[in-house]
DNA sequence: GACCGTTTGTGAACTCGTGCACAAAGCGGT
DNA sequence: ACCGCTTTGTGCACGAGTTCACAAACGGTC
C-alpha cells in the first residue's frame, strides 16, 4: 500500500491520504469496544470471524476495514488483540487528548455531563456552560456550570477542540457559530436543527426524533406486509 | 442464535419490496422538520432549492428522494408545504400511534422521559421501568416508574411497539431479549453494546462514545494535514 | 523440510447512493 | 393561444461501499 503521492499543487483541504472511508471509520469504534471486551476476558488472539460476529458485521467487511489501516493480522492465526487495539486507537487519534465543552445543561446536558464515555479514551469535559443564570454555579459531575458568555474564554484557555450542543433548537445555531468563531472544528449536535457551518468544520448530529421516525417507518412496513400476507 | 454465522452465504437483507431506500428514509424526517418550520412561518410553497438548502442536502438528491414517494410537486412552482408534510408523514407511518417504553431511568433515561420529541407526532411514552427498587415509584414527567418485572405486562397492555433501552451495557442484551420475546419489533438502543436480535427486529443505536471517536479521527486528520502544509 | 489445515489480505464483480443535465410541464403575461 | 421563464422528475454516468472468492502466508506436525 503506497502513500498517496500528491501531484496536484492545489490546496485541497481534504481527500488527501484519507484512504480510509467514512463508513470504515464509523465501524472502527465498534471494533475497538468489542476488542476491549476480549482483552478483559483474557483473550489474546481473535480471528476475523469471531470479531465480525461480535461486532455484528460480515467477516469480509471486517477484514477489508482492518486492511485499510495496515496488515496487522497473522494468516492462519488471526489478530493480536492488544496490538489491534493499539493500532485502531492510533488511527482514530485516541492517543491524543481532546477537551470537550458541553453547552446547555438541561435534562440532556445533565445526562451527558455524567456520561462515563466522555471520561474514557482521551476525552475530557473541560467545562459546562448554560445561558440560564439560575443554573450557573451549580455543580454537576464535579464541574461548576459557567455562563455561556464565558464560552470564548473557556475554549481558548482549555484548548477545546470538540463542542457538544445540548441546547434548545432555537439557540443551537448561535452557539455553533460562536464555537466555530473561536476555533472549534468538531461539533456534536443534539439539538433538532440542521447546523450551518463552514466546510472545514465537522458536525455529527444525534437526533432522537429522527431515529424514532425511522423506526416508525419500518414498523409500518412490517405491519403492512403482515396485513398483505393475510 | 438466529443470526447468520459461518458458512451460509445468506445475505441478511431485510428489505422485501421497499421501494424507498434506507438513505432516503433517514432524510425524510429532516425534510419534515424543515417543512414544519416553513409552515409555522406561513410559507405555503417551497422549491426544491429552498428545501434543500434548509435541510442541508443537494437539490437533486432532495427531488429524487421526494420522487420516490410520488409526484407531489408542481413544475414551475414547487411543493405545497402542507400537502408535502401530509405525504411524508403518511409514508413514514406517523399517521398511526406508537407506544414507547423506556427501560432504565438513570441520567439518560430521565432526559429521554422528559424529551419533548416523544410527545409529538404519534409517539407516546407508555411507561418507564427500572431494575432498581429504589427508583420504582418515583414520578418522572408525569409517569410513575415501574419495576422491570412488569415489562411483559406493560408491553401487552399498552401494545408497545417500540422499546428504548437506556440501561447499563451489562443489562442491555437481557432487556432486549425480553422486549423481543413479548413482541416488540423496534428497538432504540443507547447502551454501548451490539445487540443480537432476530431478523425481523429493527435496532437503531445511538452511541455517544462512537460519535466522539469519529470526531476525534477527523480532528486528528485536520491537525495532521495542517502540520503537513507547514 | 515438506505437507496440511487455517486465516488473512485483496482483486473483481456487484449493489447502492449521488450528482449532472435536460426534457417535460406548469404558470403568467401579452 | 403563444411565448418565455421557472421548476420538477428522471435517465445516465460515476463513485462509494459491500460481497465473493481465492491465492498467498503462517503455524503446527510428521
Amino acid at each position: 500500500m503506497s502513500v498517496a503521492v500528491s501531484g496536484d499543487g492545489l490546496p485541497r483541504q481534504h481527500a488527501r491520504r484519507t484512504s480510509i472511508s467514512e463508513a470504515t471509520v464509523a465501524r472502527l469504534p465498534v471494533y475497538l469496544r468489542v476488542l476491549a471486551g476480549f482483552a478483559d476476558g483474557g483473550i489474546a488472539t481473535v480471528s476475523s470471524e469471531q470479531l465480525a460476529v461480535a461486532a455484528g458485521v460480515g467477516p469480509a467487511k471486517l477484514r477489508k476495514d482492518l486492511s485499510h489501516l495496515g496488515s496487522y493480522g497473522t494468516r492462519g492465526v488471526g489478530y493480536d488483540v492488544d496490538y489491534l487495539i493499539y493500532q485502531i486507537s492510533r488511527v482514530l487519534g485516541l492517543t491524543q487528548h481532546y477537551s470537550v465543552v458541553i453547552v446547555g445543561v438541561g435534562n440532556l446536558g445533565h445526562a451527558l455531563a455524567g456520561y462515563a464515555g466522555f471520561g474514557t479514551r482521551g476525552f475530557r469535559v473541560a467545562a459546562l456552560v448554560d445561558a440560564d443564570p439560575a443554573r450557573v454555579g451549580e455543580t454537576i459531575a464535579g464541574l461548576e456550570v459557567q455562563h455561556v458568555d464565558e464560552l470564548e474564554t473557556i475554549v481558548k484557555e482549555h484548548e477545546v477542540s470538540i463542542g457538544v450542543i445540548a441546547t434548545p433548537a432555537s439557540a443551537a445555531q448561535d452557539v455553533c457559530d460562536r464555537l466555530v468563531a473561536c476555533g472549534v472544528t468538531s461539533v456534536l449536535n443534539f439539538a433538532p436543527v440542521v447546523l450551518n457551518v463552514p466546510e472545514q468544520v465537522d458536525v455529527r448530529k444525534v437526533d432522537l426524533s429522527i431515529e424514532l421516525q425511522i423506526l416508525a417507518f419500518h414498523e409500518q412496513r412490517k405491519s403492512l406486509s403482515a396485513q398483505a400476507a393475510r
